[in-house]
Order: C-alpha cells, then sequence, then structure tokens
DNA sequence: AAAAACATTAACCAAACATTAACATCTGCT
DNA sequence: AGCAGATGTTAATGTTTGGTTAATGTTTTT
C-alpha cells in the first residue's frame, strides 16, 4: 500500500521542533498540518479528515493526554501516537489508557517514527479494506452486485456471473457513459495484452450483451480500435 | 472488553525468564503457551489460535523475525510484539517491516508490556469481524446454538454437531447471505489453507446441506473460487 | 482395549470457467 | 470497390474447482 498524502495532524508547542518534524514528514510525502497547542490541535482536528494524529504530552493550556480525550469522542478509530520527553511509566500508561496506538519517547530517532506512522496508518487500511471498494451497481433497470457476482433484473432470477464475466461488467459500469480502453481491462482482468487475451475478451462481451438484451436501454458498444462503451440511454454522458 | 482468558503464544529461549513472564501473565488472566525456540513456537502456532504472538528476537535455530515472517504467511492478522535486548535502529525497522505491532526493549517495565499487551488485544477484537462472542443464530426455522453444539429444527430431536461442522456453519452464520470467503473459514477454522484442508471443508459443506435440507427456504450457495454464501430465503442480501 | 466419534484422504464424477478455433461481419482506409 | 485488421458469435476443447461417497486415519469415550 501507499502512505503518500495521507493527512497527518502534529500537534506539538515547541514550535522549533514542530516546524522541522513537520518539513520531515512533509518530505516523506505526508499532508501535514501543525497546531501549536491543544486547543488549536482539537479546532483543526473537527474542520479536517485525518489518518494520523501525533500529540505532543507536555503542553500549555491543554495536555496531549486531554485533547486525545476529547479526540476519541470524535473518532474512536484514527490513530493516535503520543510524543513524550520523559519516559515516565505512568505517563506511558496513561496514554494507553486513553487509547494510543503508539508511544515514543524524546528524543527518538526519525526513520523509527517514520516506520511506525506507516505501520499504523497501513494496519488501519487494511482494516477497511473490504467496504472501500464499490461492489455495487445500477446498470439501467439492472442491479449489479460484483461480490456475490450476480446480476439482477427485476422479475427474474438473479444471472450468475463467471468471475471474469464479473469482472469485467463491473469495469464497464466503473466507466458508464464513457469509454473503457480495451489495453485497461486486459491488463487489469487479463493480466496481459496479446491477441488471445484481446479475443477472450471479445468472448466475454459477447456473453454479457447477451445477459443485457433484456434492458434495451443499456448496450455495450464498441469504439474501433480503443475499447467499449457501456451505454444507458437516458442518461446524459456528462 | 474483557481481555480474560485471550490466548498468548510466548517464544522466548531464556528459560528462566520464559518462566518468569510466563508466570506474571497467567496472574493476569491470560492463557499462556511458552516454547523456548522459534521451531516450537511455530509447530504451536499451527496448532491453536492465539490471540496475540509476543516473540524474543535473538534466538537459537531460528530468530524472532523469521518465526514472524512464518507466522505472517499463516495469518496475516494475528498482532505480534517484539522483545529485544538491543534497541538498535535496524532490529526495530526490521520488525516493522515483518509487521510487527509492537516493539520493546529488554529491561521493560512489566505493567507497560500488559498494558501494551490489553491495548493492542482490543484494537483487534474491535476490528474483527468474527464475533465469538455470539453463539445463537436463527437459521431460517433452525436454531444454533453453538456453544452446545446443537442445531435444532422445530419438532424433531437437536442434531449434535462435531466442532467442526459447528465452527462452519456459525461462520456461515455470522455472514448470512452474504459471502463466506472459502479461505476465511480455512485459515480461522482449519488454520491453514492448502488442497487438503480445502476438500476437507468441501465435505463439511456436503454435511451441513444434509443437515440443512430439512427447511427448503435455507441453503448453502457456492461462488466458484471465492466460497460459499449461506442463503435464508425471504431475507434480503441487503 | 474396543467402540464411537470425528477428521482427513482418495477416488470419481459433474459443473463451472477460460481459452482457442473457426468462420462471419464490420470498419476504416486507399 | 477491395483489402487488412478488428470485432461478433458459436462451438469445441482444456482446465480448474466443487459435490459426493466411501475408505482410511486419528482422537476421545466407554
Amino acid at each position: 500500500m501507499d502512505t503518500t498524502n495521507k493527512k497527518i495532524l502534529l500537534v506539538e508547542d515547541d514550535p522549533n521542533f514542530g516546524a522541522v518534524l513537520k518539513d520531515y514528514l512533509i518530505i516523506n510525502d505526508f499532508d501535514v498540518t501543525l497546531a501549536k497547542n491543544g486547543m488549536e490541535g482539537f479546532e483543526k482536528f473537527k474542520k479536517d479528515n485525518y489518518d494520523l494524529c501525533i500529540l505532543d504530552v507536555m503542553m500549555p493550556y491543554k495536555d496531549g493526554y486531554t485533547l486525545a480525550r476529547e479526540i476519541r469522542e470524535k473518532n474512536k478509530e484514527v490513530p493516535i501516537i503520543f510524543l513524550t520527553a520523559k519516559s515516565m511509566k505512568e505517563d506511558v500508561l496513561k496514554g494507553y489508557k486513553v487509547g494510543a496506538d503508539d508511544y515514543l519517547n524524546k528524543p527518538f530517532d526519525s526513520e523509527v517514527l517514520l516506520m511506525k506512522i506507516k505501520a499504523i496508518i497501513m494496519r488501519k487500511a487494511s482494516e477497511t479494506k473490504t467496504d472501500n471498494t464499490r461492489f455495487e451497481f445500477e446498470i439501467g433497470k439492472f442491479h449489479l452486485n460484483s461480490k456475490l457476482r450476480f446480476l439482477t433484473f427485476p422479475g427474474d432470477e438473479p444471472i450468475k456471473l463467471s468471475p471474469k464475466e464479473n469482472e469485467l461488467l463491473k469495469m464497464l459500469a466503473l466507466h458508464e457513459n464513457d469509454l473503457m480502453p480495451r489495453e485497461l481491462a486486459l491488463t487489469k482482468i487479463w493480466r496481459d495484452d496479446n491477441y488471445f487475451t484481446s479475443r477472450s475478451m471479445d468472448v466475454y462481451i459477447a456473453k454479457l450483451r447477451k445477459y443485457l438484451k433484456q434492458d434495451d436501454e443499456v448496450e455495450i458498444l464498441n469504439i474501433h480500435g480503443e475499447g467499449f462503451r457501456l451505454v444507458v440511454k437516458g442518461k446524459a454522458a456528462e
């Protein structure tokens, strides 16, 4: 997975250290927002959606734990890493109670922090991966469930789709009314782009056309030498 | 949530330290299995289902990283904590690359370890879909009690289920009307995903279908190459 | 130690799926 | 018009996966 451009909220009261760390993270392709204290941190947190929060523990007005607790009230998911100068046991325990994901004692190695950040973000990503991909589509009167691999036409029994049929129709649906380049389907679905896979794809296009024949508002057009286009009449090409 | 009786695999070659740590964890209501080296650790891992692995990095025959990699091949979910005597940066980075969830330098504070363990287990528990707290299910006209391993059809004697039958049906029920991936059942129930376990699972599917035949509103469908789907007619696919 | 319960492996068949072949048709081009 | 390459379609062939029953191991119970 790629952690590029993930949004990080960094709350750190020491302006020098904060600026340096922010720049270091930006150089490593994160999208960093810096807040100078707990108050400001919470305001910024409410205004945006972050993939990770890095909180300094020792801060004036509002310390890191208090801020973490407020953040947790709003969002029970977002990972939190604490930064602390002292490595007092009580502090560490307190941090975990508040729901920290990790803990770092200053001075820390910047590469280690980077690794922790990536590990934590990837962990979160892999947990939510099941539902972030679209798998249901409306195609004219049809309904496609690409997870269970069936295509339903109101009144009829659902049509079971083979894996290839399913992926191909899904890819067409993702480009509804627009060109779906031949090459795209071949590289993504067949993982190879040659004469035979191309012919195979044509066979599947024929199968899909047969399924979709029931609704004359829906058809798969060929764009010679380019690819295919799933058109649904009554819908603009946008 | 409660972390009581969670199963921990502890792999530590120093017998004194290992025994002490094991006892300490047992006192704190964990169910601990101790392995003396990487080999033994992997054998024990394959034989059981653990909620957490604590691995010493420095071990004869097979070091902690190698073991972690093997564990990850079998199970991409289980949390791993590394213990290491040295706090070398390279080691820490290596650990995170292998998919560690946390890192502890010896000597460490036992209370901190405990807190980390709880934090990590709770985090996993809140994510995982395999809700092992539920044990009663309504499946069409059937009632499944997966604790007592009974499947009841109104009017008939309850059918006694074998452990495998029971776990498989439970897993299907947890995904009612949705896809239950083959791989999921194999890794969770059979703890291994290969040709033979897969064939074994098919045998169990046949057995379950036989039991469920009495209610024609209930059936187990196959989704070729993906897994199975327990459908209860009259219920939407959601 | 024998029996019962459970789990795995084997063997065979059927279904599902993917690819290839063969031939018909269409498209853009000169 | 006529050609070449691309596409449409159906059928045949080949491969993988699943369904089922029975035989063989293994573990637990009696």
